[in-house]
DNA sequence: TGCGATGATTTTGA
DNA sequence: TCAAAATCATCGCA
């Protein structure tokens, strides 16, 4: 049966029922006289439209009245909140008025009448609002997600921020003591505000989950007096997500700032430095004049470096770095410097060499590249 | 407290 | 990508 010819069939059904039950004269007549279903339709038309003319209340309280079955498809449970009002039945309207309202409410064509409602307004409505509701992720909610993940603090606890915060206390170069406090104090406000984040988030999560049930349950209760389709509900429920998620995204933007905040004190901490002890400054002086030619340690060199420092590869690079540019820059500064430790280069070449009998060992391998520093055999400069 | 020394970071260029 | 150069920030001493 197509659209045109159940709503016909249906009011016209209807429009009978209407004209016994309420035994209005006029009808009466006028189906006597005429016979035509388009004047039932006008009829029932009219009966709606005056009903629409009520308040929502006014028309649940009416139209659940203590003796009215439940024609409409719905639930029996007279505990459901929608007839809440149903001892109210009459509440001082005509009783005619009353007895044409449970009529229609009671006819077994309501049914019919009522899914065409909700077709035209579904095709109406919906698909007049519906067009702009797909919306694509939001590109900031992807970024702030991707970099509470990236800090480790949303997705399943791992390293995360603790692996940078032991990257950083690495670099900062003071003494393990020193790193594992700053790296434990970094994990332990971290995990704080990981905390913070997941209970705001589940507080938001339980009050989106109730809310659309309410919601929802309000809908579907008050469906059974207006037209609300299921897509309409869906739509509701949508609206409602999506102010949930703008409350989402401003809880993940302050706690994204608080990460950020938490990182730049920490990294701040790194730029805190502390001088290399003495004899940390002299192995690296040693290899630094024992190969002034080519003051370029190798990866195995920086590495062995390191671990007779007891400093960082990267610690190693940067005072090359440091000291190269400085000698370079200022070669009559470190002279004196350099010819110390060149004697004492030569001097322990030459132990080894008398305690290994090999004579011919150089003990400054320097050729071309930095300025050699000037001294005597003795070791005078 | 000022200043040079020094370790770390950033910028620039090959 | 690495080294040079510039710059920053802190240390430590007089």
């Amino acid at each position: 049966m197509d659209d045109q010819t159940r709503m016909m069939t249906g009011l016209t059904g209807l429009g009978g029922l209407a004209q016994a039950d309420v035994g209005d004269p006029d009808s009466v007549r006028k189906q006597q006289s005429l016979g035509q279903p388009q004047q039932d339709i006008g009829d029932i038309l009219q009966q709606i439209m005056a009903i629409t003319d009520e308040s929502l209340d006014e028309a649940q309280a009416r139209c659940w009245p203590e003796e009215s079955p439940a024609h409409w498809g719905g639930s029996d449970d007279p505990t459901e909140g929608g007839r809440a009002g149903g001892g109210m039945a009459g509440g001082g309207l005509p009783l005619n008025f009353q007895h044409r309202k449970h009529a229609l409410n009671c006819h077994r064509m309501k049914p019919a009448l009522f899914s065409v409602l909700c077709e035209i307004k579904e095709k109406t409505v919906l698909s007049i609002r519906g067009v702009q509701e797909e919306d694509p992720p939001d590109p900031q909610i992807m970024r702030l997600d991707n970099m509470l993940l990236a800090e480790g603090v949303s997705g399943p606890e791992k390293g995360g921020g603790s692996a940078a915060a032991a990257a950083a206390a690495a670099a900062a170069g003071g003494s393990p003591t020193d790193s594992s406090i700053e790296h434990s104090d970094y994990r332990a406000k971290l995990a704080q505000i990981r905390q913070i984040y997941h209970s705001e988030l589940e507080k938001y999560e339980q009050a989106c989950s109730e809310f659309t049930n309410h919601v929802m349950n309000l809908l579907r209760e008050q469906s059974r007096t207006r037209p609300i389709s299921p897509k309409e509900i869906e739509r509701m429920v949508a609206i409602i997500h999506r102010k949930f998620s703008s409350i989402q995204m401003q809880l993940k933007q302050s706690t994204c700032e608080a990460v950020m905040i938490l990182r730049s004190r920490f990294l701040d901490a790194r730029r805190k430095r502390r001088n290399f002890n003495k004899q940390a400054t002299e192995v690296l002086n040693e290899y630094f004049y024992s190969h002034l030619s080519n003051p370029y340690p190798s990866e195995e060199a920086k590495e062995e470096l390191a671990k007779k420092c007891g400093i960082t590869v990267s610690q190693v690079s940067n005072w090359f770095g440091n000291k190269r540019i400085r000698y370079k820059k200022n070669i009559g500064k470190f002279q004196e410097e350099a010819n110390l430790y060149a004697v004492k280069t030569a001097v322990d070449a030459a132990n080894v060499s008398a305690q290994a009998s090999q004579a011919n060992s150089p003990a400054t391998p320097n050729s071309g590249g930095y300025p050699a520093p000037c001294y005597t055999p003795d070791g005078r400069l």
